[in-house]
DNA sequence: CTATTAGTCTACTCGATTAGTAGGTTTATA
DNA sequence: TATAAACCTACTAATCGAGTAGACTAATAG
């Protein structure tokens, strides 16, 4: 499961991307419209700039927008950047590896399924972007 | 992610799929072969029982076997007896689905992307079964 | 040059979930 | 009747998720 923290992040990146011709949005207007808690979103907002995908501006008339295009983000990259791992089991993440323990990778029925899986997932989360959030 | 709860379930459904023929096997030679905390595994297995898919005999000569033939059990199956969802939100989930609030579901690009997800991983879920596990 | 607007940052809380452990009870077999 | 084994309830400690508090910094308007 995504947790509230992404699904959050998703809201308020497919509203952005909306807004995108109208120049900087307040993080209370965002907060009000997709109904964020406004101190969680911030802290949000501002995770996603420090990863390159947002700008922002301090001030009157300040805000937050795209830095990179929309459709340059893919999905699976803002799940891995706040929520970590996609995969069902750290033997078999990209991002996240890790060696598991009492069990060989050479010939696990488990890890074979699981990165099956990911295969799969990742299709379809490395194929779709930010773009595909506006309606 | 999968818990450790379920990994452990996995293995321990794979090392009785490969003892099938021997008889009810001990708690306690599953938790030496696989390195499962012995408690932890006996409640494990004790699920696994109350769900239909191993059986259990008490006294000298007790111990778990399957129930089921592994062929028959989806591993999707335990996943969700164990860890629960295995969508990546509640409004895509076909075993335990919750309407999302503010969010139409008819026009929601996050929930038509999850659903693909969703569609993508059950294909790999739930067409292999525990007799996958045995190496 | 100062008031206001708006994002930045650190740290805290609090409940739920995860990963176990303890210890007694029941049932089958020898 | 002794022993072997699973059964069951309840407890604990650590981590994570979700959110809050409050002070700080930077940009703009008058």
């Amino acid at each position: 499961m995504l947790t509230k923290k992404s699904q959050y992040a998703f809201k308020a990146l497919g509203y952005l991307a909306d807004k995108q011709k109208d120049g900087p949005v307040l993080i209370s207007e965002i907060s009000k419209k997709k109904r964020i808690p406004l101190k969680f979103l911030e802290n949000i907002l501002l995770e996603l700039r420090k990863a390159g995908i947002l700008e922002s501006k301090k001030g009157k008339g300040g805000g937050y927008f795209f830095k990179k295009d929309p459709a340059d983000v893919k999905m699976a990259t803002v799940i891995r950047l706040i929520d970590g791992p996609i995969s069902m089991l750290p033997c078999v993440s990209l991002y996240f590896y890790e060696r598991c323990k009492n069990c060989d990778e050479k010939h696990c029925g488990l890890h074979d399924v699981m990165r099956q899986v990911r295969d799969v997932t990742l299709e379809v989360l490395e194929s779709r972007t930010l773009a595909d959030l506006k309606d």
